[in-house]
DNA sequence: CCAAAAATAGACTAAAAAGTCTATTTTTGG
DNA sequence: CCAAAAATAGACTTTTTAGTCTATTTTTGG
């Protein structure tokens, strides 16, 4: 059971990560935490040493937030081919993401790029853990003969993955979920071609 | 002939571009310009009004470099598909970007997204034209019979667009520019199968 | 060349943001 | 229930950042 203050300090990571997703790290400020979480600096200092504290600890969460559900969602799918589509299915509607404020990988990435090299780091790994575990996919339909062997996992792997996130940033800026359709279909239609 | 004071505030405009490039306008604060351009508060704020006013004029140039840039790369090719595969080749090196800190459209993109509107349409505007550009290329190469008219210009345009730039954001976080060859070639591919 | 205008330097001010610390309140566990 | 420990409030301080303004330097154009 946790204790009043281990709630207080998930509540505030919990409050504060879709506004560090929204304006990443240099766009918020600690005052941004306390209106939203309607604490004091004080309690907030109790829990964070600094900013610095509170902001690693926010991106952590909520580079597992999206890792986790991503996992989750490619699980429901039996084959091959159901965990892509699913994978897919997550994005289609990028103007209501699963975190608000876009996608926490792509906004993290943006952000940290050569300026905050520890962040980068994380986001790196993430992003890596996350094509091993596409191409791992594909390969095991390829193995178990439900895909084509024609088929170059790596490359299928990044492209789905640029493709769809680069779709939601679009999408975003351009404030229509319309492309999306579109692309997700011309995915699967890919993913199909190589259908055994 | 450019007065010197013209000649300082493109001088500053320049120097600040990369600058905000890569850490967005929130990263950036007016001592890191003044010490980027080894110039003075008291020049700076004779040129512009306000850091606002600054960043503005930053983002603009930003995108209008980008876009010109982009054009300029595509007129080089004198068919559709021409056109296209040079505006591939221009992400080969998603490591050293065209302006330094990756590409400033989706930079840009994501930093605005909803906390600076004015910002996001200015992207948005980009991003349309440059789909209505590369959309209508395509419609040219269907209508004069070098692509099949099986091709949906729409959604090719956007997935090209959302996997090259997407493909920067990754390579870029992941630091190899590797996967962006595989990417690159498959997307030529794809138009290959729709040549007639 | 030179006086006036414009540009620039840089000290200073104001505002914003991060952090500190004491008093008060709440929680905890016996 | 209650005392001690912990959590929290919020006033205050420090640091950082944006902006102001006067003195100095440079540019301009006759």
């Amino acid at each position: 059971m946790l204790t009043k203050a281990q709630r207080t300090k998930q509540f505030i990571l919990e409050t504060a990560a879709p506004l560090f997703n929204e304006r990443g790290i240099a766009g918020v400020n600690i005052d941004d935490v306390l209106a939203a979480t309607k604490l004091t600096k004080g309690c907030l200092y109790g829990h964070f040493e600094s900013k610095d504290d509170l902001s690693g600890q926010v991106v952590e969460l909520l580079l597992t937030k999206i890792s986790e559900k991503l996992l989750t969602t490619v699980s429901q799918g039996h084959t091959a081919k159901a965990k892509v589509f699913a994978f897919l299915d997550f994005y289609k509607d990028p103007l209501n993401t699963y975190i608000r404020g876009g996608c926490p990988i792509f906004n993290t990435a943006v952000e940290a790029d050569d300026h905050y090299p520890a962040i980068r780091e994380k986001v790196a790994g993430v992003l890596r853990k996350g094509q091993e575990l596409f191409v791992s996919i594909l390969q095991q339909g390829i193995d178990a003969g439900e895909l084509s062997s024609k088929l170059d996992p790596a490359m299928y792997a990044f492209k789905v993955v640029a493709a769809v996130e680069g779709g939601v940033v679009m999408c975003r800026a351009m404030n229509t979920a319309k492309p999306m359709q579109g692309l997700i279909k011309s995915l699967k239609a890919e993913l199909e071609s190589y259908s055994t």
